[in-house]
DNA sequence: GCTCCGGCTGAACGTTTCCTGAGAAAACGT
DNA sequence: ACGTTTTCTCAGGAAACGTTCAGCCGGAGC
C-alpha cells in the first residue's frame, strides 16, 4: 500500500521509556515516517542537530532536562522544528506554563491514532503538506480529518471520538485486513486492559452509522479481522 | 487553510523574555507573517536595518537601551516603520507620554488576538492593506472588525470584549477545528490561570447572542472542541 | 439435524463531557 | 460614590460516551 512506500518525514522521538519509545517508533515506521529515537534531552538536542528532523515528538518528562528547555534548545537551533509534547494527563501545571509554546500536545495514555493525527495536523500546517491528505475517500464514503467530518452518500455523519478513531484507522488501511488485536492497539490507549469484545461493539456502532447502504464497505472474515473494502466483482 | 498560503508582512518582534519572543512569533507565524525575533535593542535596530520590516512589537522595557530609543532610531532610519509598543499594564503618566509616538500599543499580560487586532489595525493604517479584510463574513453572521460591530441576519449585536475576541478568532479559523485549551491560549490573556470552563461559559454566551437562528454556525465536537461552520451536506 | 463457535447487538451501567444559571468580585462609566 | 457591565467560578443536571455482558444469530463441521 503506499502508505509504506514513501518518506513521509523524518521524525525525531523523545522518551525515557524504552516501551513509549519503540511502541512509538515502530507504529510511526510502520505508518511511512523515518525516525530516529533518543532517551533524554542531551541525545535529543544532539541528534536534533545531526539529522535535522521535520518534527520532534517529545517527552515533557525527560532525567536530565526539561522538555521545555529541550524545546527551547531546538529552537535556538533555528529552522524552526516544530514539537509534539508527550504529557502526563493531570500535569495542569505544565500546561499553563509551557505548552502554550508547544505546535500541539498529547496526553498519556495515549492511542497511536491519537499521536499520529497530531502529527499530521502540524506536518499539514507548518510545512503545507500536501503529501498528507486531510481528506480520505472509499466509495461514496468519505472522511475529512481537519474537519473532523464523516459523510456518507454527501450527508453528514455524527461519529463519537472512538469511532471517528476506529474509521480513520480503517480507511488509511482500505483494503488491508486488521486483525482485532491490531485495532486494539492502534484506536486504543496502549494501557488498556480489556479484551477485544469492545472493538466488536465499536465495528457495530460504524456499521448502523456508515454502513448501512449498499455496497457495504465494513466486511467480517471470521476467525481474522476486519477490512474495509469496496466489493470488487466477486 | 488561506491564512498560511501568503505572507501578510515582515515583521520585527524585540523583547528579551524567549518564552513571550517565541509565544509571539510562534502565533505571528502561525497567521500568515514573516517574522524575526530580536533580544535587545542593539540587535532591533541591527535587524530592522537589514530586514526593513513593515512593522515592529516592541516591548518597552529592554535590557539595554529603552523602547522608546529604539523607536527613535528607527524613525531616524526613514522608510516609517509603524511600531507596535508592549508595555505593563501599570504604566506612569511618563510612560503613557512615551506612547505617543507609538502607532499603537498593547499592555502586558496580553492575549493573542489583542496583539494580532492592533498589527492588523496598523498595516490597515499605514498600508492601506487590502489583504486585511476588516469585515469577516461567515453565513448571515458579519463581523467589523474596524468598527467593532457584529451582525446577525442583519441586526447589530452587542458583544462584550472577551465575546468579541472569540467570535473574531472563530471567524478567522472558520471552518477550523479549535479545542479550548487552544480557544484559551489565543483568546485569554497568557498569564491566565483558570481552566477550560471559562470558555465553555463564553461559547454560551456567543450562542445565545449571535447563534439562535438557523442555521447554527458554531458546533461542538464532543472530545475535541469547537468549530464555526455551515452545516455542509456536500 | 444438531452442536459448537465466533461474531453481532441491545441493554445496562458508571463515567466523562458539556451546558447553563446563579452569584461573587472586579472593572467601568457616570 | 453609585449602579452597571463584565469576567470568572462553581455546581446541578442533562446528554453523550465507553465498556461490559448476556442472549441471539448464523455458518462450519460432525
Amino acid at each position: 500500500m503506499n502508505v509504506l512506500e514513501r518518506v513521509e518525514a523524518r521524525l525525531l522521538v523523545v522518551d525515557d521509556e524504552p516501551n513509549i519509545r519503540e511502541l512509538l517508533s515502530a507504529s510511526l515506521r510502520r505508518s511511512g515516517f523515518e525516525v530516529v529515537t533518543a532517551a533524554d534531552g542531551r541525545e535529543a538536542v544532539h541528534f536534533a542537530e545531526r539529522i535535522r528532523p521535520d518534527l520532534v515528538v517529545l517527552d515533557v518528562m525527560l532525567p536530565d532536562m526539561d522538555g521545555f528547555t529541550v524545546a527551547g534548545r531546538l529552537r535556538e537551533m533555528g529552522g524552526q522544528m516544530p514539537v509534539v509534547f508527550l504529557t502526563a494527563r493531570d500535569a495542569t501545571d505544565d500546561k499553563v506554563a509551557g505548552l502554550r509554546v508547544a505546535d500541539d500536545y498529547v496526553t498519556k495514555p495515549f492511542s497511536l491514532e491519537e499521536v499520529l493525527a497530531r502529527i499530521r495536523a502540524v506536518l499539514r500546517r507548518t510545512r503545507g503538506d500536501l503529501d498528507l491528505p486531510s481528506r480520505l475517500q472509499v466509495g461514496d464514503l468519505e472522511l475529512d480529518e481537519e474537519a473532523h467530518q464523516v459523510w456518507r452518500s454527501g450527508t453528514p455523519v455524527r461519529l463519537s471520538p472512538t469511532e471517528f478513531k476506529l474509521l480513520h484507522y480503517f480507511m488509511v488501511n482500505t483494503g488491508r485486513v486488521l486483525s482485532k488485536a491490531q485495532i486494539l492497539d492502534h484506536v486504543w490507549n496502549y494501557d488498556f486492559g480489556g479484551d477485544a469484545g469492545v472493538v466488536e461493539s465499536y465495528v457495530s456502532y460504524l456499521r448502523r452509522k456508515v454502513d448501512v447502504t449498499e455496497p457495504r464497505l465494513i466486511h467480517t472474515l471470521r476467525g481474522v479481522g476486519y477490512v474495509l473494502r469496496l466489493p470488487r466483482g466477486d
